[in-house]
DNA sequence: AATGAATGAGTGTTCATTCAT
DNA sequence: AATGAATGAACACTCATTCAT
């Protein structure tokens, strides 16, 4: 087990199993859902026997973790530059969006499986997936996705309307979120298109008089 | 078993063990989340063996399809006199919104149970909450309550702006339905100001010019 | 319940009924099997409550037993005629084996049900059917359809060879059981002319010289 | 869980659990009867836990299966040896009938337990004992032991008279089950002097002139 | 004579987790 | 680093039986 070795840093083979690991999981919730998906299909999935998963993860909560953070890296690592580039807060908001719903497109049985553990997921202690603790290193990048405070900043700065940031957050946040449930209902919705949709209805609900 | 009665008409006593069942069932999904709720949990609040709770329903699939019904038609109860009593379509989507955001701040459990079923739940033969069958009756009220010709009628009539109507629909959904998820994140969530400022976001995204 | 009563004579409606289920049992068993019949199910099939059923018959044993009885006397009533009619043993062996294999074709749900509870059944004593009591007016009869003593009356008679009459005895009852489970099989199977060839068989088999 | 496994070999602590299980399961139904048998109940006289049952054998079909084709295995490996030493087909049918019965009072338990299944299971699909698929290794030499192309050929070689094959086959194997039926009954019978009767009464019913 | 309601013991099956190797 | 074996708790569901009405 990981935590008898006296260095933390972990081995090569280490990291790539559990990234295997993680990957075969994602895409098994992505197919037969969160609920009905147990280690040992993971198991199958990798080709290894289902206590080398539980030995390279402790318990099915650590795994969820892992899979959480590693869907947060990803999405950052799509996001944040996107945001970077734009220097008004109008700006951040369409780029905000079209590189949302893109990284929808792009990883659809990622996003997928992440959504459906939110929705589902309760930890032995019951906690929601977005009340973990979440990987120090990610916390920084985490905050600058978010959407409360990029509404607050384009306000402050009188890009905005004076509008509650925290209730367009939440509306915007549900908008983008249902998409991939839509997707789900119908593979053939168009998520970039209901993108740039959604970037209309917002650039016209936050803009000034 | 209901099921072997030779007529359809169920006793009182009938009538008011399911409703107490749902009731139950209600309150411990919205607390415990489905994925975590049994059959025996909920037999263990109605304060009855679990037996009983399958005497009444047959199976899973059939309680919570009642869960589903019974939600329904309180949805309908409340939402469709708000929609019947406006002239336009701009007032029907204000009514839609306010009386929607006032059913979940009124019925918080129930509609956390419900949104929490739809979310996570498949039958046995792998089917969501919203492809299951509807009782006859509600049929119609349903359809009355389907943003998507909501906004087209208020387009064909010249009071909406030409998007797309599915699109926004589903944005729209998705806000309403992050509503009740933010008040399970935060219970002192306001979900009332949280719909007004949805009335304003997408009047302003629908009006013409 | 009938042991509440005063006299034993069971009413006219009583009797109808015990008969009735009876018949509906035996059409269930015969078409499930057994192992796979309850109660609710044959009550289902009577169009009754399950309760009355319990009501006729006390406990699941004491339906099983009257099932049993039934066959029985509608097996003796076809089969001690023939058996009556006539005077040597081996024309009583013949219409033994005749009159058996015409009471399996013309009763062959009955048979099959009765044969899969002999086979599978224990009572809550652990014993088999065949070790249940039998009606007191019954009795006699049944004991005219021994076969073990049918071949000891043909030998003493100088009819028959000296076989082992038991072994032979227990070989035949044993082929004419297999015809049911083969007609279970291959409903095709032609149960009379089976029964001519077992005539021929054991009219061989017990010949003198 | 063997299906786990990416190599088809069994370790040898399987193959012997399995057979353990097997043979305890053997003696639990010959015991009590199969539709009285419960995994739970094997088990226990496995001394295990009831997940250990299923961990081996994933489904009680699969563990049924198993005692069936253990079974076969066995009789194949007595009987077929003795009939190949024969040259005639009448000297077939004898070894047949002796090698039967001789297998049946060595192996009372299992062919017990095999002859009860056969009679009242029904596999989740509804398939009978004999419907079930036969390991393809076995299936020739079961081919072997069928009686009605032994008669058939018996009379290709013109050693016993015209007489219907599938029906004097039905009839000995009717009189071979009730061999083992007969044993539950009274333990004292006495099956190898049942089988030397049998050799009598099929040599006098299929002998020519 | 009949029934609806309830119950507890039982069924097969799934699952995350532990542990010795 | 990996694994086979085992386990107990939980699951949905079935059943014969009881009882008040």
């Amino acid at each position: 087990m990981r935590s008898n070795q006296r260095d933390d840093s972990p081995t090569f083979t280490e990291r790539a199993r559990r990234a295997q690991i993680v990957a075969c999981a994602i895409e098994v919730i992505a197919e037969i859902g969160y609920a009905q998906t147990s280690i040992r299909k993971i198991a199958r999935r990798v080709g290894v026997a289902m206590s080398v998963v539980l030995y390279h993860f402790a318990n099915k909560d650590e795994l969820v973790r892992a899979i959480a953070m590693a869907a947060y890296r990803s999405a950052v690592a799509a996001m944040v530059p996107a945001l970077d580039a734009e220097a008004t807060a109008a700006g951040r908001l369409r780029a905000y969006i079209r590189s949302h719903v893109a990284f929808i497109s792009t990883h659809r049985t990622q996003f997928m499986a992440v959504l459906d553990i939110a929705l589902s997921y309760r930890s032995a202690t019951g906690h929601r997936l977005d009340q973990l603790e979440v990987d120090p290193g990610l916390h920084g990048d985490l905050a600058k996705l978010d959407l409360e405070s990029l509404f607050r900043q384009g306000q402050e700065a009188g890009e905005f309307r004076p509008f509650d940031a925290r209730s367009v957050a939440v509306a915007l946040r549900g908008a983008l979120n249902n998409a991939v449930l839509e997707t789900a209902r119908d593979p053939g919705f168009d998520v970039l298109a209901y993108g740039e949709e959604l970037v209309v209805v917002f650039a016209a609900a936050t803009r000034r008089s």
